[in-house]
DNA sequence: TTGCCACTCCTTACACCGTAAAGTATCGTG
DNA sequence: CACGATACTTTACGGTGTAAGGAGTGGCAA
C-alpha cells in the first residue's frame, strides 16, 4: 500500500477534524478554544485580520502557544471551517417539495455566509473533508433524492446550486467588506465612481449601448429595502431571480428524468 | 456638488483604466509593460506570489520604482484585471439561438478563468469599472437581447450564469493550485485522504448514507479524459451538467418573458 | 556655463506575517 | 530528589506593502 508525503500529517489533521469536541475544560488552552477564538477573529475582522497572533493575543497568550494544539494555521482554518459549518440546518421538511427544501436550503445558505463571509474564501477543491461539510452535502442529498435524479445529473445540480449560493452570497460579502475598509457607502462610492467614468469614458453610452440601458434601467423598490445598501439590495434581488432560473432548470431535469431514464 | 474621501485615487485610477493604450515604448518603465509583468508573475506562479518586489525583479527594477506609474498594489491588480478580460471574446454569432451562443461563452469564460486563476480572487463588489469589464458585460447582454427578458431578469440571468461559471472554474483552479503547491496529485491526495477517513470516521456509512452511495457511484468514463486529473475530470463533468440545468432554467424564463408580460 | 527643477529610480526603514529553534517554568512520576 | 514531559515564551528569519528621503539624469532659463 503505497504511502504518499504528507500521509502523515493528513491522518494528524483528520483526527483534529472528527475527534469528538468537548473534553475536560481546564485552565489551558485547547484546541476547542483556540478554533473558538479563531472563528471570532474571522468573523469580526475578516480572514485578511486572522493570524495567529491576534488569535493568540485573543486568548491571553503567545502566537505560539497555538503550535502545540494545532500543526499549523492551514490546518486551523479547516477547523474552523467545519465547526462552523455545523450551524447549517440540516432537516428540511420535504412537504412543500423538494423545489421549497432546496430554496430554504438556499436562503440559509445564504444567510450563514454572510454571517461567516471568509468561509467563502476557503478552497473548495482538496475539500476539508469533515463531519459538518458532509452533514451539509447530506442534507442537499436529502431533499433532492426524491426527485429520481441520477447521480451524475445530481452532482451537477448540487455542485450548481452551490456555486451560485457562494458566488451571489460572495458579492454581498465583498460589498460589505469594502465599505467597512474604504469607510465609503455603496452609495457614496457609486456615485463617485459613476461622475469619474461619465468624465473619463466620453462615449460609453454608444460603445457600450446595452450596458448603459441596463444600467440606468431602475426597477421599482419594493417596500422595506429602501434602508439596504444600494449594491447589496441589488445583489440580494439578483439572488432572488437566479436562485429561480436555477430552479426552474433542476424542475426541467426533474421532469426529464421522471419521463425518460437518467 | 459632494466631494467624498478617495475621489482623487478615484480619478487617477479610472484615468489608468481608461487611458489609450500603447504611447511611446521608451527604455524607462511604463504603465503597460509594468501590467503585463505583472500578469506574467500572477499567471505563473499565482495571486500568491505577485509582489511588487517580484514585479520589479522581473523588469530590473526595484519594487519602490513601480510607485512612480502605479499608486498602489490594489490599482496594480485593478488594471491586470481590465487589461486580461481584453483576452476574452465579444462577438457571439446568434445563427443558432441564443442557447448556443451562451453556453459558448461560458466555455470561453471557463478556459479563460482557468488561463489566468487569478482573475478569481478579484473582488467582485466595487468592480473595477474598466472597459474590457464592460465589454464582457455587453457581449453577454447582446447574446441575451432577442430573447425579450426585462431588465430585472436579465441582470438574475447574468449574475447567476457568472457566478456559476466562476464558482465551476475556481473550484479546478483550486485543485490545479493545490496539486502544485503540494507536489500531491489528485489521485495520490483522495487515496491517501479516504484512506485516513475511513480509519477515523468508522461509522462514515452509516451517518452519510446519501453522500457515501453517491461518492461510490462512479460514472462511465467518457473516452479521452482518461488522462484529465481526478478532481478536475469531477469537476469539468459537473460543469457541463450544471450549465446545462442553468441554460434550462433561462429558457423556461425565456418562454415565460415570450408568453406573458415581463 | 551655471543653477535649478522635474523625473526616475534607489536604499532604508517600519510594522506586520507564519513559524523554526531554543529557552523557561511547572508538574507528575520513578 | 531527579528526570522527563508539557505548556508556553522569547527570539529570529525571510517575506510582505509602502512611507521617506536620497541620488542621478536631462531639459531649460538666466
Amino acid at each position: 500500500m503505497a504511502v504518499f508525503a504528507g500521509q502523515g500529517d493528513a491522518r494528524r489533521s483528520m483526527r483534529l477534524l472528527w475527534r469528538e469536541p468537548g473534553g475536560v475544560a481546564g485552565p489551558g488552552l485547547s484546541v476547542d478554544v483556540i478554533v473558538d477564538a479563531a472563528i471570532a477573529v474571522a468573523d469580526g475582522d475578516g480572514m485578511a485580520a486572522l493570524s495567529m497572533r491576534a488569535v493568540g493575543e485573543r486568548l491571553g497568550r503567545s502566537a505560539m502557544a497555538l503550535y502545540t494544539y494545532v500543526p499549523s494555521k492551514a490546518e486551523l482554518v479547516d477547523l474552523m471551517y467545519d465547526r462552523v459549518l455545523g450551524e447549517l440546518p440540516t432537516e428540511y421538511p420535504l412537504d412543500g417539495g423538494w423545489r421549497v427544501a432546496l430554496r430554504a436550503w438556499a436562503e440559509d445558505a445564504r444567510v450563514f455566509f454572510l454571517a461567516h463571509p471568509w468561509v467563502l474564501q476557503v478552497s473548495q477543491a482538496r475539500p476539508v473533508l469533515g463531519p459538518n461539510e458532509f452533514a451539509m452535502l447530506e442534507a442537499l442529498l436529502r431533499i433532492l433524492r426524491g426527485t429520481g435524479l441520477g447521480p451524475s445529473v445530481l452532482r451537477g445540480v448540487v455542485g450548481a446550486v452551490v456555486q451560485f449560493v457562494r458566488g451571489a452570497a460572495g458579492v454581498i460579502a465583498d460589498a460589505r467588506r469594502a465599505a467597512r475598509e474604504t469607510g465609503m457607502t455603496d452609495e457614496e462610492w457609486w456615485f463617485s465612481r459613476s461622475e469619474v467614468l461619465a468624465e473619463v469614458a466620453v462615449d460609453f453610452a454608444s460603445r457600450f449601448p446595452l450596458s448603459a440601458a441596463i444600467g440606468a434601467e431602475e426597477p421599482p423598490s419594493v417596500p422595506g429595502e429602501e434602508c439596504v445598501p444600494y449594491l447589496e439590495r441589488d445583489a440580494v434581488r439578483n439572488f432572488a431571480v437566479g436562485l429561480d432560473v436555477l430552479l426552474d432548470g433542476v424542475e426541467a431535469a426533474v421532469a426529464r428524468a421522471r419521463a425518460g431514464g437518467s
